[in-house]
DNA sequence: CCTGCGATTTGCT
DNA sequence: GCAAATCGCAGGC
């Protein structure tokens, strides 16, 4: 992937500046990077503050500030104590919403995911879950707060036809889990 | 192959 | 004090 091909595919503060769940299904089929490391995203779920599953919901508090913070950026927490989870802050700033990387299908720096994650078993398991796909790139709470428009991050439009995409409901959660607001490339292996 | 459970820390009640 | 946007391993089939 060249520099000059990657620049003109790069996505701009506007593509997040809209609500979590149209920038969710818009994210599949784009690429991650990080610091180089990362794949096209086949996996993303939708939160906002409207609904109790996000973060947000709870109002503006230390942890939350970031999610009603200008999009664009990354919100990085700790899950269930050991797991680092990364989200894209979305929506006009002052509002509270966000969207979840679940997994992506590994394309470039592959065997410094290998290195970093050396409890998988397959190509297929390096990026598939959050926690997982937060280990492989390296991607930690120093991070969170970050714009996701410049390095280390790199995220590109797609190219080509739009993905075929599938919903479901979210995983992991006990609020608002009948809400279709997960999204994943129908028929891609490389999901969790 | 599939199911069940422990890890480990933080934020909020 | 407890629940949490998860993962990997052990053990059973």
């Amino acid at each position: 992937v060249s520099a000059p091909a990657t620049a003109a595919r790069r996505l701009g503060r506007e593509f997040f500046a809209r609500p979590a769940l149209e920038v969710a299904p818009d994210l599949i089929g784009c690429t991650l990077l990080f610091d180089g490391v990362g794949g096209t995203i086949v996996e993303t779920e939708a939160y906002d503050e409207s609904e109790p599953a996000c973060h947000a919901y709870v109002g503006r508090t230390a942890r939350t500030a970031v999610l009603f913070g200008p999009p664009a950026h990354a919100y990085v927490y700790l899950s269930y104590g050991i797991h680092q989870l990364f989200n894209f802050v979305c929506d006009a700033e002052g509002h509270g919403a966000a969207v979840l990387v679940r997994a992506i299908e590994p394309h470039e720096g592959v065997h410094e995911m290998w290195a970093r994650r050396p409890a998988a078993r397959e190509r297929g398991g390096l990026c598939s879950g959050p926690g997982k796909l937060a280990q492989a790139l390296a991607i930690g709470p120093e991070h969170n707060g970050r714009s996701v428009l410049a390095p280390p991050f790199e995220v590109l439009a797609r190219t080509g036809q739009p993905p075929a995409i599938v919903a479901g409901p979210r995983i992991g959660i006990t609020k608002a889990a009948e809400l279709p607001w997960r999204f994943l490339a129908a028929g891609n292996p490389y999901t969790s």
